[in-house]
DNA sequence: CAGTGGTCTAGACCACAAA
DNA sequence: TTGTGGTCTAGACCACTGA
């Protein structure tokens, strides 16, 4: 028959539909403006809610939209770059304007993988220290930095200034040695409840990981566990003798 | 009364599920193995299917489950360390064992972002190399690298003796330059259909995206996009003088 | 062929934010 | 209170794999 043959693989509706939207999002629609809702928009595209919302969610995880339950759905701005180490060398908390210490406690419950990397015994006492980070006022991460007891000894639980001020302790201690080595991996993940109230997003929503391994003295000295929001968030990796670069 | 109320905080089904079925993989499951169909494990949790696969998503996303279509869902291997950059100032091509070239075409087609970086105008004739890249027999990678014609003058299109030929060609003439810098950004992203043929995914499967940009001559001449799985990777950066501790 | 995960529907109710 | 996105259901059919 001279009848076009659909020429297979019938494309999924919800990639389509994701494809239609994202460039109306580039030619129609202004940073920060309003979507019409989830169910005028099935409509309008004569799809299920439930498919409409399959293509939503994959625009929001390419950083294109923001959904806030009970608002709306916006067009969100470009990704903001991160600096991840943008300085050679440099334990946690040494020129890093945009780290906040929050608090810091000593405890013995440390996640396995991290115990690995510490090489710490159960039962060792570890100080965990938790940072956030602030960038162009919004919270786009939030860090658990663990430090074994042994490597600060001067960071006595006795006297407690505040938590803050026990966070900054534990931070100035560690600055004392010397930093031989770093090395760092990134992974996706998925925010953690208490990770999720922090970055102001839904538990389950997709992070990078960071993290990141000090080495002093021969050996692993503290473990930073950083969770960045994947959907605004680009990390950016800097070399010490190319940060101007980074201007252009 | 003294009954107990509700501790407020509804834990969505799928979350509470979620947790269950991790626990179950950490203590009943060996890597590899077959979990029972998402019918009957829909069932058995007393849930409907979309809101098991709710909770099955997430765990594909953090790399615990491997999902494929017509065969089963299975208990997936931990992720695969992937050292990006391992060695300071080098352009691709030098001593990347598991890259592969797999073809090169001259183009003036460039996506607006990386144009951006390159500094080309609209109608610049660019040479595009694809690579992929395998670990452990696995397709975890593919990469675009984008040459202005500029920076590589001895590539003309007039012999083509193979496409993967021609790949080595640019890199080999890239090699004669000096590398001046480096910077990376790395942000996640969703596969597209090409790039997920390649990495045996879905299309829209979430991926990590290493932008490199190569500096020399004062100049961006060469820019790098790389797309990697990332449900099964995990990305290493190392430091030149610590790449001893990547093994600890 | 049978069995798997992937897509899609048309509803319902809930949690939350803003008026 | 109203309207939004978030969760959940109970089905249906499709695309793919492997026997």
């Amino acid at each position: 028959m001279g009848t076009r043959q659909l020429e297979k693989v019938p494309e999924p509706k919800y990639w389509h539909l994701k494809t239609v939207l994202s460039e109306a999002l580039d030619s129609e629609f202004a940073v920060g403006e309003i979507l019409p809702n989830e169910r005028d928009l099935a409509a309008r595209f004569g799809v299920a809610r439930a498919t409409l919302r399959q293509a939503l969610e994959q625009l929001e995880l390419e950083g294109r939209l923001q959904r806030r339950r009970g608002v709306g759905t916006t067009v969100a701005p470009p990704r903001v770059g991160v600096p991840v180490g943008p300085a050679r060398h440099t334990w946690p908390g040494v020129a890093d304007d945009d780290w906040q210490p929050v608090d810091a406690v000593e405890t013995d419950n440390v996640p396995a993988a991290v115990a690995n990397l510490l090489e710490t015994a159960p039962g060792d006492r570890v100080h965990l220290v938790r940072r956030s980070r602030v960038t162009h006022g919004q919270p786009v991460a939030t860090e658990l930095l663990y430090v074994p007891a042994s490597v600060v000894p001067g960071c006595t639980a006795a006297v407690s200034p505040g938590a803050q001020a026990r966070a900054r302790t534990v931070l100035r201690e560690l600055q004392t040695l010397e930093l031989e080595g770093r090395d760092r991996t990134v992974e996706l993940g998925s925010a953690r409840a208490e990770d999720a109230k922090q970055l102001d997003r839904l538990p389950g929503a997709p992070v990078l990981v960071v993290t990141t391994r000090y080495v002093s003295a021969g050996r692993t000295t503290a473990v930073a566990v950083a969770t960045y929001r994947a959907d605004t968030c680009r990390l950016t990796f800097g070399e010490s003798d190319s940060v101007s670069l980074l201007a252009g």
